[in-house]
DNA sequence: TCCGTATTGAACT
DNA sequence: AGTTCAATACGGA
């Protein structure tokens, strides 16, 4: 039986993200709901001390990357996925902050250049956006490509990076 | 096993 | 310069 992830909201400067914890850490984040607060959030008062500590490192680090900044820490991750999949957000998690990767470079990173769409779909699933920027991984010619939160919001943040597209 | 995919690069208009 | 197409790896049904 799965065990409840906890909810708890995160006020940035762009809208109010939900970040889901589970016994091990993060290990869901999503963007805010289009115009509305969100429904269902955990009363803060019964989120444990433990997870209280984790999502103060994920607010702050949420915050610094909307500032354009590098996180100077993170919440632990727990992020459920095949190997596969592992393999691909642990390597978009060493694209620096302001700088972009293409699809192609992810798949040479984890030592499959043949699977770049394999490394698309992966992005896709990423359970924890913005912390694992998926965002900065563009088409190999510089095109946007796709993103799961919307295409505005991959702009969005790209543009506070400093990154500008063509 | 078949289908879709947040790709890519080359071949054609 | 824009469009079509086959190759390709992986995950879900």
């Amino acid at each position: 039986m799965k065990p409840r992830l906890v909810e708890v909201p995160i006020a940035t400067p762009a809208g109010e993200f939900l970040a889901r914890y589970s016994e091990s850490g993060l290990a869901e984040l999503n963007f805010p709901p289009v115009g509305r607060a969100s429904p269902r959030a955990a009363k803060k008062e019964m989120v444990p001390a433990q997870i209280r500590a984790w999502h103060r490192l994920a607010e702050t680090a949420l915050k610094a990357i909307f500032a354009g900044r590098e996180p100077k820490k993170l919440p632990p991750l727990d992020l459920a996925g095949t190997a596969f999949q592992k393999s691909v957000w642990n390597a978009l998690r060493k694209i620096p902050t302001g700088k972009t990767k293409s699809y192609g470079e992810i798949a040479q990173a984890i030592d499959r250049p043949k699977a770049v769409r394999a490394v698309g779909g992966a992005c896709g699933a990423n359970p924890v956006p913005v912390l694992v920027p998926c965002h900065r991984v563009l088409a190999a010619n510089k095109k946007l490509g796709g993103f799961s939160g919307g295409l505005d919001w991959k702009r969005e943040l790209l543009k506070r990076e400093g990154i500008n597209l063509p």
